[in-house]
DNA sequence: CGCAAATTTGAAATCGTTCAAATCGGGTGG
DNA sequence: CCACCCGATTTGAACGATTTCAAATTTGCG
C-alpha cells in the first residue's frame, strides 16, 4: 500500500468515507527507492505522474544565482507535486534528503478518480492549498523572522507534520537533513545555521545527533519561534 | 461583469469554451468598494464567498511579531482567496492598497459551477497552483537574493502579471503601493528599501512617482533580478 | 494653507556572511 | 579491527549588508 501514511493524514483531517479510502488504498503504483541527493525531477521537466512519499524525506529547491535554496520539505504521506495534475512544467528540483522510497500514480488514473469522487476532489485540492499556505508561511518565516526563530520554527512545523502520520516517538524523529540543507531552506549560510544550531542545544531546546532530533521543550521552542500551527489547517474541515 | 479581467488572464492562459465563458460572465455576484488599508477579511475569519479584483491591488499579509509581512499582491482579475472554497479558516488577512472595488461570489455558486464543468474545475484549482508557483518564488526571492534585485523582482513579475489582463501601457502601469508595503513584500526595513530605490531610479531601470511606475529598460532590470517567468505559468497549458 | 503621511538623509549599531582552516564522525577497504 | 578518507560540523576573525534610531524634508489631501 503506497498511502497508508497518506490516509492517514487525510484521515486525520477531513475524514473518508471506506470507499474513498478504499480507491486510495488500491491505487495502481510503481515503487522506486531513491538515494540521497538523488533527483526525483528537475526544473523544466515534464510528468505524467505523481510521487507519493513512502519513507525518507523530500525536498524542493531552487537555484537562484549561487545559492540553493529550499523551498518545501515533504514528509511521508505527502505528494510533492500533485500540482502536475494541471500544472505540467516544473518551475523547481525535487530531490531526496537521505534515502527514500516513493511511490508513482498516473495522472490518468488520479484524473478518472477525481471525476468520480467530488470528495476526493475537494480532498486533494485540500491538500495542494494546504501547500500553499506552508510556503505563505515560509515567506513569512524568511522574511520577518531573525535566525534563531527562523531555525526554531522550522522544526516546530516540522515535529507538528511528523506527529500527524505518527513519526514522532517522545518529541523525536529521524531527521535526514544537513546542517547546510537546513541553511538552504532558512536563506541562511551554514556557518551561521551551525552557530544557531548549537545556541539551541545550549539552550537545550533541541538535541540532534545522528540524524536524530529530539525537541525536549516543544512549548518553550514553539515560543521562541513564534509558531502557531493554524496554517498547517489540520483541524479545519469544511466538509 | 465582475470578471472581465479574470475571463482575459484565464482565456490567455488555458483558453475556455464560449460555454465556460458564459458561466463565468454570469456568475450572480455582489460588487463592494474598499478604501486604502481597508481589510477584506482578517487572520481567524470564516468566509462563505470569493473575492474576485475588478480594480485596484490587494495585498495578503501576516503579522509576525513586530513586522508585517506580506505574501503576496493581488491584481485586477485575480481571486485572492479562492483557497476558502476548500480551507474556510483564514490564516493571514487580506488587505485593499490604496482604493480597490472588489466582486463577491458565494461559494454555493462557485460550487455548483465546478461540479458541472470539469473544464472549470481544473482551471480554478490550476489557479490556486499558478498562486502557490509565486509563493515558491517569494520564498527564494526573500530567502536568496540580496536587497537590489529582490526588489527588481518584484517589479518584474509584477509587470508580467499586469500585462496579461491589459493594464500595462508602455512598460508603466499604476502603483497604489508605498515604500513601506515594498519593504513588507521583501522583507526589508523601509529605509533601507528607499535607498534601494533610489538605487534603481539612478540606474535608470525604475521611474516611479505619484502612485505610477515605469520600467523604461524591463530587459536590463530582469537580468538584474534573475527574474525567470517560467513560475508564472503563462504557457503551461495541460488541456 | 496646513496637517499627516510618505519619503529621504545621516550615523551608529547589529546581524549575518565570507573565507580559511581545524576537527569530528561514519563508512570503507585492507 | 584499524587506518584512512571524505563529507559534515565547528571555530575564528574580518568584513559587509541591512537595521535601527532620530531627524529633516517632501508630498498629497482636505
Amino acid at each position: 500500500m503506497p498511502s497508508t501514511k497518506l490516509i492517514a493524514r487525510l484521515q486525520a483531517v477531513v475524514g473518508l468515507s471506506d470507499d474513498d479510502r478504499g480507491k486510495l488504498a488500491n491505487m495502481p503504483h510503481a515503487v522506486r527507492q531513491f538515494a540521497d541527493d538523488e533527483h526525483i525531477f528537475r526544473q523544466g521537466d515534464r510528468t505524467s505522474r505523481c510521487a507519493i512519499v513512502m519513507s525518507g524525506f523530500l525536498f524542493r529547491q531552487k537555484i537562484v544565482g549561487s545559492r540553493s535554496q529550499i523551498l518545501s520539505i515533504y514528509l511521508p504521506g505527502d505528494i510533492p507535486d500533485l500540482h502536475t495534475l494541471h500544472l505540467s512544467l516544473m518551475d523547481h528540483d525535487l530531490v531526496s534528503a537521505g534515502p527514500s522510497t516513493v511511490a508513482f500514480v498516473s495522472h490518468s488514473f488520479l484524473n478518472s478518480m477525481l471525476v468520480s469522487s467530488p470528495t476526493l476532489t475537494h480532498v486533494l485540492w485540500r491538500d495542494t492549498l494546504v501547500d500553499a499556505a506552508i510556503f505563505r508561511e515560509w515567506v513569512a518565516n524568511v522574511g520577518s523572522r531573525d535566525a534563531l526563530s527562523r531555525v526554531a520554527h522550522l522544526f516546530c512545523e516540522l515535529a507538528a507534520r511528523l506527529e500527524l502520520v505518527g513519526l514522532m516517538e517522545d518529541n523525536g524523529f529521524i531527521f535526514p537533513l544537513t546542517q547546510e540543507h537546513l541553511a538552504d531552506a532558512c536563506g541562511l549560510s551554514k556557518v551561521h545555521t551551525n552557530r544557531i544550531v548549537q545556541a539551541l542545544r545550549r539552550g537545550g531546546l533541541i538535541e540532534w545527533q545522528n540524524h536524530h532530533v529530539k525537541l525536549p521543550r516543544r512549548k518553550e521552542l514553539a515560543e521562541l519561534a513564534g509558531f502557531m500551527p493554524d496554517y498547517l489547517h489540520f483541524s479545519d474541515n469544511k466538509l
